[in-house]
DNA sequence: GGAGAGGGCGTTTTT
DNA sequence: CGCCCTCTCC
């Protein structure tokens, strides 16, 4: 069989297909065929007689490499045997373990998540006795944040806590020396963060030239998806695997960066030609994806932005119906209104089909409760995930055990059972068996005799062959009765969640691996799409898919926006880019939910909102407004059609934000006077409730609290 | 040093 | 409202 690149491909696809020698760049909008290109890039050099084993595809996630290599094997008719697929940290984790003397690890290493990385940040700072007793202290999520910041956009501390933790400035130095003792304490256990994935394999390959040589010499052909959203490490790696004239294909699109919190620098898309001599770049502008009237709203979120995209999306696709805004009167009704739309959508598009987005994992729960009420089934992506439950981390520090005794903080989850034994006894027991303090061992062991059980499993665990499936076996017998014990109320699920890491252990026989990969994007749930459930999802783990029909729902201020981006020029724009890769996921239908109240559960009551900034601004004519009545019914308003070319921003809710006055203090207005907002624009001052902060009305966006640093007095 | 009780506080996004 | 942290008592 043979791959019909003049008929299914255009004419800028078909030169980046054929553009297989030399760098490439490809700028792909939304919806533009880029997965498309890459997976005939896939099939045609194979078909010119490539070994697929020479080609290397990185991509976001394990999933979207896996489906680009099973479509490649689909047009071409034969397997892709050997072709090395995945993300930068399943490829870096691969290649790490093969090489794991030549980083300092002799005998292995282990790979930690989110919460292991935090509880260490806990740990050190107990140890230096920071921030004892003061309730200010950053907690140890922020600790980690600053730290993997500071690592992934390669800043110091300071740097970083001075741009986007201004509060904190002083707990700088305290900042740092946990940053220095968490350094320390992965290294004398033989653990290793997401973050160090990249750092080691950057490292290894920079210092050790003959592997460098060596996997050039293999990957002959690289291919990079999502570009926009690596960070410098990354790029290095790109660098070091292609060298400076390799056949490396780099794919993504400036205007869907959304991962800058990550450390992720679109400086790296922009500046491929530079680094790589001679890159041909190659422009994908055709959407084939949407209906037109999505893409004028989506053009015009864009138009919004501060950096001017190059961008305007086209497209062949007609439709007469617009997108549309609705107003619901609170998240509750709001949870309503969408499964009334999903059952109308479910009339013309499959369940999996239709797909919910919001901005952070949580604001899904009223739907889902809805959801569940009338019997629909879902399938949710983003959020909590499969490997981060309790049960799940407990048997999994069995096997951590088994193959790393250095891992203290396995050990400490795997005696969280143990009565009359806390961190602090865990230590102790820890240095005792790595010093062979039998002494101390005999004594304890003598009074808890399930540490002594513990102790003989484990040696009996270390005994066997090193088989996932077989060793997991004998650990989840052994955990049976302190699951039940421990959570009482709900083991019955939390079971089922353990037979179902059973099923994922059979397909291994490398206990590395199994770890590595449960820990790398495992969620055994995302494997399979479900057939007939309605998907719902974090914008974010929305990248790269499509649906018939979008829902959006939350789009209200210090939601989507995210609260915590309203102060900085650059995260809003970064929120932007996210509203613009939400919308442009709707290929037919598109509804975008405004609730007029959201529950705030700190008081346990309804608060009022404002609409989303990026609602706000779209002009009238490219969206139909609809409104819940208070009967519980939907009003269609009639469109209004906007005079002239120009977008007439907020044009439809003028007046909407006025009464929101109402509720500032009283202080006299006239004596604080007029500033200037980089985003928000001019507004009145009404108040000041600290030296360096200032409530003010901002025309169309409402009432603000901002930092003085980010006004410019009128 | 551990377990249990009371108080503050605040929900991004992900490998 | 629920989590997490700290304080207190054993």
């Amino acid at each position: 069989m043979s791959i019909d690149i003049d008929n299914e491909l255009n004419e800028a696809q078909r030169e980046a297909v054929l553009a297989t020698e030399g760098p490439v760049l490809v700028i792909a909008g939304a919806g533009s065929g880029k997965t498309r290109t890459i997976v005939y890039r896939l099939a045609h050099l194979v078909e010119q007689g490539v070994d697929p084993a020479q080609i290397l595809l990185l991509t976001f996630t394990r999933k979207a490499a896996q489906e680009m290599l099973s479509r490649a094997e689909t047009i071409l008719g034969r397997p892709l045997t050997g072709t090395s697929g995945g993300t930068f940290h399943s490829f870096a984790y691969a290649t790490l373990r093969r090489n794991a003397a030549d980083i300092g690890f002799d005998n292995g290493f282990t790979l930690m998540d989110r919460a292991d990385s935090e509880n260490i940040c806990k740990e050190v700072k107990d140890a230096l006795k920071l921030g004892k007793g003061d309730r200010s202290f950053p907690k140890k999520a922020t600790l980690l944040d600053m730290i993997t910041k500071s690592r992934n956009k390669e800043l110091t501390i300071d740097a970083v806590m001075e741009r986007e933790a201004y509060h904190l400035s002083p707990y700088l130095d305290a900042v740092t020396e946990i940053a220095d003792g968490y350094a320390r304490f992965k290294r004398e256990h033989a653990l290793v963060d997401y973050d160090d994935l990249l750092f080691l394999l950057d490292k290894l390959l920079a210092e050790n030239e003959p592997l460098r040589n060596q996997l050039q010499a293999r990957y002959r052909y690289i291919m990079v998806d999502e570009y926009q959203d690596t960070n410098l490490v990354q790029a290095r790696i790109v660098k070091h695997l292609a060298g400076t004239k390799g056949n490396v294909m780099a794919v993504g699109d400036d205007a869907q960066s959304i991962y800058a919190f990550r450390g992720a620098n679109v400086a790296n898309i922009l500046e491929f030609p530079k680094i790589f001599e001679g890159a041909k770049v190659i422009r994908l502008e055709q959407n084939y994806r949407s209906v037109q009237p999505i893409l004028d709203l989506t053009n015009q979120i864009l138009a919004g932005a501060t950096t001017k995209f190059d961008k305007n999306l086209y497209s062949d696709l007609k439709s007469d119906v617009l997108p549309e805004v609705v107003h619901p009167l609170s998240d509750q009704t709001q949870a309503r209104l969408v499964v009334d739309a999903v059952l109308e959508f479910q009339r013309k598009y499959m369940l999996h089909d239709i797909a919910v987005l919001f901005r952070a994992g949580y604001q899904s729960f009223p739907l889902e409760v809805a959801l569940t009420r009338i019997g629909i089934d879902y399938q949710k992506f983003g959020g909590i995930r499969f490997h981060e439950a309790a049960h799940i981390k407990d048997v999994l520090s069995y096997l951590r055990l088994t193959l790393n005794p250095h891992d203290l903080l396995a050990w400490q989850r795997a005696m969280d059972h143990i009565k009359g034994v806390g961190p602090k006894t865990v230590t102790k027991i820890y240095q005792a068996i790595h010093t062979n303090d039998e002494k101390y061992l005999v004594k304890m062991t003598k009074k808890h005799d399930t540490l002594r059980e513990l102790l003989n499993e484990l040696n009996a665990l270390r005994a066997m062959p090193p088989k996932p499936s077989a060793v997991l076996e004998r650990i989840l017998a052994f955990y049976q009765p302190i699951l039940m014990e421990k959570y009482p109320d709900d083991y019955p699920k939390r079971q089922a969640g353990l037979e179902q890491l059973s099923q994922i252990a059979v397909s291994y026989s490398d206990m590395d691996q199994f770890l590595g990969d449960l820990s790398l994007d495992g969620d055994p749930d995302e494997e399979k799409r479900k057939e007939n459930a309605v998907v719902l999802s974090t914008v974010h783990s929305a990248k790269g898919l499509e649906w018939s029909a979008v829902i959006i729902i939350d789009l209200v201020e210090d939601r989507f926006p995210s609260r915590r981006a309203m102060q900085r020029a650059e995260d809003l724009e970064e929120e932007r880019r996210l509203m613009y890769v939400a919308c442009t996921r709707a290929k037919q239908c598109l509804k975008l939910f405004v609730p007029s109240s959201v529950y705030n559960r700190a008081s346990g009551m309804s608060d009022p909102t404002l609409p989303s900034p990026f609602v706000l601004e779209l002009p009238g004519d490219v969206f139909q407004r609809v409104n819940e009545s208070y009967g519980g019914g939907l009003e269609r308003k009639q469109m209004q059609k906007t005079p002239g070319a120009t977008p007439s921003p907020r044009h439809d809710y003028g007046d909407e934000t006025a009464s929101t006055s109402a509720a500032s203090p009283k202080v006299d207005p006239s004596k604080l006077g007029f500033c200037k907002h980089k985003i928000f624009g001019k507004g009145k001052i009404i108040a000041q409730p600290e030296p360096n902060k200032f409530k003010v009305n901002f025309p169309g966006f409402g009432i603000k609290t901002i930092i003085g640093d980010y006004l410019e007095l009128l």
